[in-house]
DNA sequence: TACAAGGAAACAA
DNA sequence: TTGTTTCCTTGTA
């Protein structure tokens, strides 16, 4: 069943760092810092993975980030009012309300994103805590990224696995016969790494030119546990498989490519095409699975996944909920009184200076979330971004709602509201029986124009709502879920299970039929 | 009588 | 395991 309840089944940021983070040479990707060029699109996401050409990561020296800092300054200079200059020097310390209130929800453990500090690959990239702010975004990784966008998806995960296998020989061949390294896997693989023979074995060693908290945004999409324990996936055991001898057979057939020099890398990616398709579902899976993320959000705010359908309330939401998802420090919100619009133009320098302690953070964020979107508009055959968007999103459900009104009084089959769609295509053929009650609730009252009559708003801000026909709503609720015996009994039963859960709770003075949603469901 | 509150067990995914 | 669903009792307006 798919989870969409934030109180348990809240799907979490990734975090495949158990997965193979330990063992995998995140020096082979580009840095973040050009992320503000990059993905925008899935593919180029993933692309990160394997830059198929396999140029190196550009290595900034330290004095080209004090040109560009002071580059950005006489930018701010230039185009900052003095105030937003001011907040940049005093830090915001203050916790956010809502983690302050006792009332408030308790987000699931699943949801709350691995520790860096808890993972061996992270662990070493901690001491700096704004990664970014040292990695100016070079605009010659423009074009790479550019050309990337017309890689196939199944050509970069060959890639990406190609890459891994010319890691895991290279360091065998660099030192037995480094001279040989004439194949453009083995350059590719030699460039890649960069100076490090192996940064798998040794990753205590970091190169001078590696950044701590480099790749913090692949990090941020690849740091799902969640997603290793809902397919029984078991981290890429790179020892396990030396012990077993994969490595040394594959450290042998690339010293065979080696002694052919010349040899084209396609040949070894074609060999092991089988093998290669081992690893295609599972980054299919971290793609859906960023999605129900993305949409799980979505469900929780009450915001669209269209960053261009959000207001300036959205955006505050959005925000608050990743810093909450995140344990990011408080910032004034007042310096993103934008709309969806405004917020997406932002670039990471702009984010870093109305966030200066976690801007890059939600940078990456917005970037993942603006790629997983776009990925989806580009395939329209998959689900479409309007079932992404949030049963709570009154601006683009009501016509939809209609249907479901004519639900009531007609064959009560799947419903064709957006809230049923919500669900991934793992959620059966049964509709909308997926939907859970506090979302059903808030899809009522997103169209008051239809259901106005049976429940509507008292104060949408507060998320009080009452219920002014409980048979009715009880009606609509055992048909949606396919129960004809519901009646407000049992539905309200059901509210008051999500007491103790925060997703409501009953308001101050307690009325009949008034219920409130708890933050941030009230969203 | 309708609703609120909550315990307990069963059910479905 | 979670999110209900179902049934129940007790209390209140």
């Amino acid at each position: 069943m798919l989870q969409t309840v934030p109180s348990a089944g809240f799907s979490p940021p990734c975090d495949y760092t158990n997965f193979a983070a330990d063992s995998f040479d995140l020096s082979l990707l580009p840095t973040d810092s050009e992320v503000p060029y990059s993905p925008t699109n899935l593919q180029q996401l993933m692309s990160l993975y394997c830059d198929p050409t396999g140029s190196p990561p550009p290595m900034f020296p330290e004095f080209l980030d004090d040109l560009q800092v002071l580059k950005t300054m006489s930018q701010q200079h230039k185009s900052n009012s003095p105030e937003q200059f001011a907040y940049q020097q005093h830090p915001v310390k203050e916790e956010p309300m809502y983690l302050l209130h006792q009332g408030y929800p308790p987000l699931p453990q699943a949801s709350q994103p691995s520790s860096p500090a808890g993972s061996t690959a992270s662990s070493t990239y901690t001491n700096n805590p704004s990664p970014y702010q040292q990695c100016p975004s070079p605009s010659s990784t423009h074009t790479i990224i550019k050309h990337e966008q017309t890689i196939d998806l199944q050509e970069i995960l060959q890639e990406s696995r190609f890459l891994q296998e010319s890691l895991g020989n290279g360091r065998t061949v660099a030192k037995k016969e480094p001279q040989k390294m004439a194949s453009e896997c083995a350059v590719a693989s030699n460039a890649a790494t960069g100076q490090s023979s192996d940064p798998i074995m040794a990753p205590e060693k970091p190169s001078p030119e590696k950044k701590p908290g480099d790749h913090q945004l692949l990090r941020e999409v690849l740091r799902d546990m969640s997603f290793q324990r809902k397919y029984n996936l078991k981290p890429f055991d790179f020892d396990g498989l030396a012990a077993s001898g994969f490595l040394a057979a594959t450290d042998a057939r690339v010293k065979m490519e080696t002694e052919e020099a010349g040899a084209s890398c396609s040949v070894a990616k074609g060999e092991e095409g089988s093998a290669l398709m081992n690893i295609e579902p599972v980054l299919s899976l971290a793609i859906e699975h960023i999605r129900e993320d993305i949409n799980n959000t979505c469900n929780v705010l009450g915001i669209a996944s269209d960053l261009a359908q959000w207001t300036v309330d959205d955006v505050k939401a959005w925000l608050l909920w990743t810093l909450r998802q995140y344990n990011l420090p408080m910032i004034h919100m007042e310096y993103f009184n934008m709309d969806g619009v405004a917020l997406s133009a932002l670039s990471e320098e702009e984010f870093q200076k109305r966030a200066p302690e976690c801007g890059s953070t939600l940078y990456a964020r917005l970037e993942i979330w603006k790629a997983a979107c776009a990925e989806v508009e580009s395939q329209p055959d998959m689900s479409g971004p309007s079932q992404w968007n949030s049963s709570n999103n009154s601006s683009g459900s009501s016509g939809e709602m209609s249907e479901d009104e004519d639900e009531e009084e007609s064959e009560p089959t799947a419903s064709s509201s957006n809230v049923a769609k919500v669900p991934s295509s793992r959620s059966g053929g049964n509709g909308g029986s997926h939907i859970h009650l506090w979302q059903f609730l808030k899809e009522l009252l997103s169209s008051p124009q239809l259901h106005g009559s049976c429940i509507r708003w008292l104060d949408r801000s507060k998320g009080v709502f009452k219920i002014e026909d409980s048979v009715r709503v009880a009606r609509l609720w055992g048909k949606r879920k396919n129960r004809p015996a519901m009646n407000y009994d049992k539905l309200s039963r059901s509210i008051r299970q999500y007491y103790k859960k925060g997703i409501m709770k009953k308001t101050e003075r307690s009325q009949r039929l008034v219920y409130q949603f708890c933050h941030p469901y009230c969203l």
